[in-house]
DNA sequence: ATGAAAGCGCTAACAA
DNA sequence: TTGTTAGCGCTTTCAT
């Protein structure tokens, strides 16, 4: 697929900058700079004839104050910012989320996404927040932030938390009940040996996943063996590796449970690569439902999270906070199991 | 699905912002807020013990510098824009291309979209790259622009870029190969009453679509109908009223062409309304590819756009430009046809 | 009704 | 090597 182009270039300019500030316009209309200020701002105490002449002014120009000079000198911006790691496909579920309930509000949205070296990931919200709080963003919602925040006077509050998130209030999905449905419906299904690719075990999330793992096999009789269970960050690589050697165990799992759908199309990998068939020989379950899962082949068995209000209901909290009023600590999402293609009854022994 | 919350609340501290800031540090360390500054930026000229002093207190009061100063100080910030109407499918897409490929190269990644009413749409992205240019961003990206971008300074690129993007380098895919593609697909099945739901008139993808739309209808030997081209306005609610309205005709169109997937699934919505069935009694084929499409009941025929790939070289000419280096006014990148359950023969007349 | 001046947090000349 | 000073663009007293 290779791009056409068409053959005309473009050099960018080398001037200096052209932004007309505030001071261009006072020495254009003749006034001075305070005086465009109220103008812009519609304060109170210019003459009808004056707040004219600068509007005209203005137009002419294209003014358009500088949000950074003036979030410099105000305390507030009516931006709030959201922090993310990157823009994959659970992020921007939750943010479709956010953007739809932030939609005239009064507020702007501003994505924040690090440019993260998969080494230096610790902490980049803790200095992106210090970087743009109490400057440029009103308020800040973290998507699965990887550490406990800092106690900012800012308003913040967290999506999917970190453990031990000690003074922020998060919004999260039921984590428990839907893992312990999801693997409850494997084990129905008589799979007695269900592996679990574990996520991110600083989350509370990933803990929450395992422990409704746990929960299901104990309600269906099935010891636990802790060789079942192996660490898949919630990446698909790493989950990649730990189904390849889970399934070349000799006494192989039948079904696994991926602590999220990333990791559960990890599995997929592994299982195309030895060549095992899902569900005749494998049974697979994820965890979030984000879109790809449904497009899977075969589509994934999964259990959902409602990231669309999850996102809306933290822009909520935001926005109680902002004004002061008290909000709950944590609020917890019910998720649904949804069954797919991707899980069937137990293979028959070869 | 309600939520479920946990008794314990919180109320944000309302005392006074307790941001470090650079003076602080200073005051701390018994140095100047100049020396402070060269220490966190490595400037040269530093004593180590002065430096490792000064170091301890960043550390200790946990310092960031702020962007916003630091930004309105100096010229650039390291920082990339990019400008969108909102997170839609279309937009993560193109984002999630555009995050992966700026991962690295050293700046990082905000997204900003405004909220808009739907009345105030208008030249939004010109009021934003205003306030934005020149101080919080070094460049941007803006996707699907509403405007003509005013001839800044500052290096902009357009992805889908408005109807005669003058002097902004754009990157969109090859619209008019890929209606025309689909199109003739439509004919070559058999339909002759093939309808087309436009786009945003506005941008140039609309226009190229239905450029290829025609020029597939010509091809196969099949006289335009201008009373078989409806207005959509790329959005789904519109969509299905210029769906209704075609599909309620006497005599129906047989197969939709809708200028983008959102659309189409705007038609299936009319469709579902009407009682008609997908792909029996009408065939469908949009545009874009999303992650829905795929995901549709019934899967939706479409025209893949590489969004992940547009994304990148869109970032890509935009480093360039930030070099200095010249770069392709506008790069088109291939489409493909992807066959899916929505279209069939023409249905035998009743 | 208008303008002069101070200052938000920071960096870059320039002096010391 | 360090500190003093000026100023980025803007808003906000406080005089006039």
């Amino acid at each position: 697929m290779l791009p056409t182009m068409s053959v005309a270039t473009f050099t960018a300019p080398t001037t200096s900058n052209d932004r007309v500030t505030i001071t261009d316009v006072a020495r254009e209309a003749g006034v001075s700079v305070a005086t465009v200020s109220k103008v812009v701002n519609g304060r109170y105490g210019v003459a009808p004839a004056t707040t004219e002449k600068v509007m005209a002014v203005v137009d002419r120009l294209g003014y358009e104050s500088s949000l950074v000079a003036s979030s410099l000198r105000r305390g507030a911006t009516n931006v709030l910012g959201v922090l993310l790691a990157g823009f994959d496909p659970y992020a921007a579920e939750l943010l479709k989320g956010i953007s739809a309930h932030a939609l005239g509000r009064g507020y702007d949205l501003l994505a924040f996404s690090g440019a993260i070296a998969d080494d230096s990931t610790q902490e980049w919200e803790k200095r992106t927040m210090s970087r743009l709080g109490g400057t440029l963003i009103d308020g800040a919602i973290i998507l699965t932030p990887t550490i406990n925040l800092p106690n900012t006077k800012m308003p913040v509050v967290a999506i999917d938390p970190h453990t031990g998130h000690a003074g922020t209030p998060s919004v999260a999905a039921d984590g428990k009940a839907g893992a312990q449905e999801a693997v409850k419906y494997l084990a129905d299904l008589g799979h007695t040996r269900i592996a679990h690719i574990r996520g991110r075990m600083d989350l509370d999330s990933a803990h929450q996943r395992e422990d409704g793992y746990k929960a299901a096999l104990e309600e269906a009789g099935i010891p636990f063996d802790h060789t079942l269970v192996a660490d898949g960050g919630f990446r698909r690589t790493w989950a990649l590796g730990a189904a390849l050697d889970l399934l070349r165990r000799p006494n192989r799992p039948t079904a696994i449970f991926a602590a999220n759908d990333v990791s559960a199309l990890g599995v997929y990998d592994a299982a195309k690569q030895l060549g095992l068939r899902i569900p005749e020989d494998l049974s697979v379950v994820g965890f979030d439902d984000i879109p790809e899962a449904k497009a899977a082949e075969p589509s994934l068995t999964t259990v959902t999270q409602p990231l669309h209000e999850m996102g809306g209901r933290a822009l909520d909290v935001l926005l109680d906070m902002l004004k002061g009023k008290e909000v709950p600590m944590h609020s917890h999402l019910a998720t649904r199991l949804v069954i797919r293609e991707s899980t069937g009854p137990v293979p028959t022994v070869e």
